[in-house]
DNA sequence: CACGATCGTGACGGGGCGTCACCATCGCTC
DNA sequence: GAGCGATGGTGACGCCCCGTCACGATCGTG
């Protein structure tokens, strides 16, 4: 390091006060901790402790954050989803029409789970299982912005009304599982996957009993 | 109780002995405490001995049958899908093409679900969710059965071969996701839902990427 | 009737859970 | 920079659930 041209910081520091700091801190390093824990341990075998001991903190500072390993899993949750709004919403915004909707949409999903398990590592021990994402408010946020976007696109298309829960659900649970089976096979192929997902609901929407 | 005309039992009795009589009993009540301690408590609060305290057995018992909440709760699902299993192979049997036999399964198992959930009175708190059917052998075996169908009925349509993996996940994924959004509706409607889940598979299937 | 096999039983050690009193550190004020 | 609440990290503690195991009651058998 240079001694020359060194300027301590100016002092009109705009970070937040270093309370703020570990707090955000320590948040995220239970969440990472949390992670990696239930990645290796599985859902069911992880205990708060070995999370709160690969962090380093006192048993007791787990509870000033969350309070229990269910609301870490929520957060898990919620933060990938979090993450994952903005891709949906973008694919929303540039597409007017069902299709192009849905195939972005679908397309973005499988790409962004294939990197989030590569990005973690999360090599699951087959038959072993996290529970599926709880009703987090992300969570339902990207359910409704599904449903909004379908709303929106299948008007453009002047497609006739559907029940509109009954679709999104089922598109949901379609990308879910798809998802889920991709993942599965060798080479990981999110083109071939999404393919079939938007194909089958493609061909089948127009079937569908209207309202 | 009449004293005349009593006779003793012949003892041909075909009937199990006692210790196997009271061993299939106990296993059978600690499943049906297990039940209503999920559906009241429900699965993450539920702990074993709620489950064998229900029962009147000892706690040590509840481990001569079962190694663990978790296992109970595979033995639950297991349960359920060995009742499902000679309806759905009974749709199997009675239909020929595609379209029957999909109604048909379809149908059978949202008249199953409702049943079961008014059996139980399984009125779960909004919110709060039971975790997913695990890998059980009996739940693979109905996946199983939905492919072998799917394999026999598109053949004798002369339908374009298809990813058929992809394909029964996705109609499970439908039929899961459908079904409980079903359930949370009033009256429930299982006609409307079959009907809804059908015309989507029916309409998308054509439509599938070809092999 | 007697004996061995088979469970039901509940007490017990182990361990994870959530809490709380304690104290270090932070941010603020004079 | 000294003083002083407020904030939040700490880990020991009591509680409860876990899974086990030695014991004894009961069943099946000859």
């Amino acid at each position: 390091m240079s001694n020359i041209a060194y300027f301590p910081k100016p002092h009109i520091d705009q970070r937040p006060g270093k309370r703020e700091r570990t707090k955000t801190a320590n948040r995220q390093a239970i969440l990472d901790a949390a992670r990696e824990v239930f990645g290796e341990l599985g859902y069911d075998a992880a205990t708060v402790r070995d999370i709160i001991r690969r962090t380093g903190l006192a048993s007791g500072t787990f509870y000033n954050y969350y309070k229990s390993k269910e609301e870490v899993f929520d957060a898990l949750a919620d933060d990938g989803a979090r993450r994952f709004r903005p891709l949906l919403r973008a694919e929303s915004e540039k597409a007017t029409d069902f299709e192009t909707f849905l195939r972005g949409a679908i397309l973005a999903y499988f790409n962004f789970v294939a990197e989030e398990q590569e990005a973690w590592r999360l090599d699951r021990p087959p038959g072993e299982q996290l529970p599926h994402a709880r009703s987090t408010p992300e969570v339902v946020a990207v359910f409704d912005e599904v449903r909004e976007a379908f709303a929106r696109v299948l008007a453009h298309d002047n497609a006739p009304p559907v029940d509109l829960d009954y679709l999104t659900s089922a598109c949901i649970a379609i990308a879910r599982e798809i998802g889920d089976k991709m993942l599965d096979r060798r080479p990981v192929d999110t083109q071939g996957a999404a393919d079939f997902a938007v194909k089958l609901i493609l061909g089948g929407v127009p079937a569908l009993p209207r309202l």
